[in-house]
DNA sequence: CGCGCGGATGAAGAATTTTTCATCGGGCGG
DNA sequence: CCGCCCGATGAAAAATTCTTCATCCGCGCG
């Protein structure tokens, strides 16, 4: 469940906009001040926040500069009664991700927190690659079938890399070869197919489907979903 | 510079968009209908788009569900006269990712682009480590100095990512052992000064300063800017 | 100014990873 | 239904990468 923090002096709209965020499912968290929000942004690894322009002790404005200067990333919504433009834009920069001015409506509030979850979610998982229940971390260079981690080697792990690339599509021995190993022709070996054979015993463990498919006279597949 | 589509038809308005953002230094492109807009949009590779929320041809709505659709997830700025809450809602729901009225302040609306602009490349960013002139590619798993790419063995590199993450502090041999090697004790050899030497003589070919500074009885540091 | 300790370095040795080779098995065309 | 060809597999050889060891160097303290 995606993590909110709320960081606002006033408890009614406090209330308003836990409950709202609640009731759509998120989990939220309240700060009723600047030092207190500071330090739980900094720490909780929330997915978003939500932060009030106007703040006892630090200030909205300060306290997203702070953030970012800590290269804390997390998305923050400002909230303020303050609706000029240069006020608007003043947040904006200080690093903020978007701006909404009171009286809101909390239909509105929550369709911008998704948005910052939705946004923020798919850029973290660039860095993560899927088919079916196989999972590449490839920052990690760790893969998982089913959330269980698999003992990869390097090779194994670039090989499988490019087939979930690629995946639905076969692959010839040409394409893996340049993809794989860099060559610009068929060395005339096996290698591939070892290969090939290990990454089968290592990413289907009992039980699970088999992902890479032969594709006799022509290479492998690796089925999309 | 950051490439911006502007998918608008009134032309006055257009025009102004496009003003002001060229004026920030965004190198912006002007599609005036919708089916034009969204083919530009699915293939052109924008960093932004900013998008009129009635169209000929395709409206804004649609085009941005059918972007989505396709994969694309360039980050959208919806600009439109309808100003109540419902449609700014379903703007966002859509898969805006967020939504502006008209009439707008022509600095409110650069500032909102330039927050999509710095949250997608920072998302972006974070597949890749910079500590002056040192860059490290988390995904390639490549690391070059001042664009030269350095060839780095595995573990070299693991030890160089510890470096460059805390860079600024200094990391004792404990430490480096827990992150590279992940043991929890000093196997009482000298690895980490091999590696570590192997590593200057990489990463350090002549000219450029020394990154890795050693502190006597404590451990490595790697400067900060 | 010399000594001692912590760190650097070169090279050998160990371990891991990759590739090759020989052989086996099974699908598919004839 | 048989034989052939392509791919699979096990094991050994080769290559790469990592660790250890022995020795050297030099900073900093006395």
């Amino acid at each position: 469940m995606p993590r909110v923090l709320t960081i606002e002096d006033d408890t009614v709209t406090a209330r308003e906009i836990v409950a709202e965020l609640t009731r759509r499912g998120l989990s939220v968290d309240w700060a009723d001040n600047g030092r207190a929000g500071f330090e739980r942004a900094r720490d909780g690894a929330y997915d978003a926040i939500t932060l009030d322009r106007m703040l006892p002790e630090l200030d909205g404005l300060a306290l997203v500069t702070r953030l970012r200067e800590s290269g804390v990333q997390t998305p923050v919504l400002m909230i303020s009664a303050l609706s000029d433009v240069d006020e608007r834009v003043r947040g904006l920069r200080a690093g903020g991700d978007d701006y909404l001015t009171k009286p809101f409506s909390p239909d509105e509030m929550a369709a911008r927190v998704e948005v910052l979850l939705r946004r923020h979610g798919q850029a973290a998982r660039e860095t993560t690659l899927r088919v079916a229940d196989l999972e590449l971390d490839l920052i990690g260079r760790v893969a998982r079938r089913g959330g269980v981690e698999l003992e990869l080697l390097p090779t194994e792990f670039r090989l499988l890399e490019f087939l979930v690339r690629q995946s639905g599509q076969v692959l010839t021995r040409t394409m893996i070869f340049e993809a794989v190993w860099g060559y610009h022709f068929d060395p005339g070996t096996n290698v591939i197919e070892v290969h090939i054979g290990r990454l089968r015993r290592k990413i289907d463990p009992p039980g699970s489907a088999a992902l890479i498919r032969t594709v006799r006279g022509s290479g492998y597949l690796l089925e999309a979903d």
